[in-house]
DNA sequence: GTCTATACTTCGATAGAC
DNA sequence: GTCTATCGAAGTATAGAC
């Protein structure tokens, strides 16, 4: 049997860590103490010594998720940043999709996804501005532009792709594609 | 006090259009019985009487908004395909966000989203196709590569923007729009 | 067609033992 | 730190009266 009296920090980790996965594969909806308890071995009460109440759940489970994304964006953005913003993992865009979901409905949850979305917005811009600037490039789009096109049709692609609909990504990839490589090379949308 | 005998298709009706609104303002774990029941002015059980299951209501929910939704879009689409794909109104990309997402974890409801995404792709394609082809026009991408990109970056932004996050969103439409112009000009993303 | 009554399940949350 | 016990509220679903 496990310690009866593991380190705070550790079961509080997991549980976040689980409902991060339940709400991926199962929805905002299945996140219940139950399921989440079952998850990591424990009795269903567990949940609510660590977070009083679902919403501080919640919260605690999208700054984790936030911090996390946040870090490991900044990790690699700087380094090609129209490719990076292009192929995000399609288990990460799913999960953000399944969080949108959940926080378009609690204010709170809401508030604070708001607050990391602007921040990965910053982030994409800089880097793109910076990306073009130390090549000597002008960029015939706004770099904000360009991030939210990309990240648009990546996230919307991964999550017709993660329900079975494919019409049509063939062609939209590579066409993503020539404009990523038309972009590096003159910072237009197309050759001339 | 309403009559005890309304014809039948009313009630249904009432309680699925009842049934959109709640999934689209509260999302779809709100729709319950009892809020449906409480919205339309009815007793809780009366939703069993007309679906023996929720799973039985959600399906004949996505059906209806569907289908009056395919209808809407044939009826407009030809007119100006990449406006239209464009300029969705902004609730209705919102329901389509809920629906999805709702989707995503019930198998029987996903099968036939998938049915009615693939339906609108193929409505948009073809339209485009056809919008190109009797203007003499060689577009420079496939017709589904510029459905699916603009719908993606319509439904993003019409997603941000009902949680509140607009950062970009202005350099965003003016971009789409400039890429719209010259598409109607000469089939390129950008004049040349 | 709509109601009341009822059964059973699951949920969120708290109290107290160990 | 984790457990058992317990509460009231809300969920799905069925049976039967009117």
């Amino acid at each position: 049997m496990a310690d009866s009296r593991r380190p705070a920090e550790e079961s509080r980790a997991m549980l976040i860590e689980a409902a991060v996965d339940v709400i991926r594969t199962e929805g905002y909806a299945a996140l219940t103490a139950r399921r989440l308890a079952e998850k990591v071995g424990l009795k269903r009460q567990i949940v609510h010594y660590y977070f009083r109440t679902v919403e501080e759940l919640l919260l605690s489970v999208v700054r984790f998720y936030g911090d996390r994304g946040l870090a490991r964006f900044a990790e690699v953005i700087r380094t090609d940043p129209l490719r990076v913003i292009w192929e995000v993992p399609a288990d990460s865009s799913s999960t953000t999709f399944a969080f949108m979901a959940m926080a378009s409905h609690r204010p709170a949850v809401k508030a604070e996804m708001i607050r990391y979305m602007d921040e990965f917005r910053k982030l994409q811009t800089e880097a793109i501005a910076d990306y073009f600037a130390s090549r000597g490039i002008e960029p015939s789009l706004p770099p904000a532009a360009l991030a939210i096109m990309l990240q648009s049709v990546s996230q919307a692609l991964a999550s017709e792709a993660s329900m079975g609909a494919t019409r049509g990504h063939k062609e939209t990839r590579a066409a993503i594609e020539a404009m990523l490589k038309t972009l590096a090379k003159n910072g237009q949308l197309a050759s001339r």
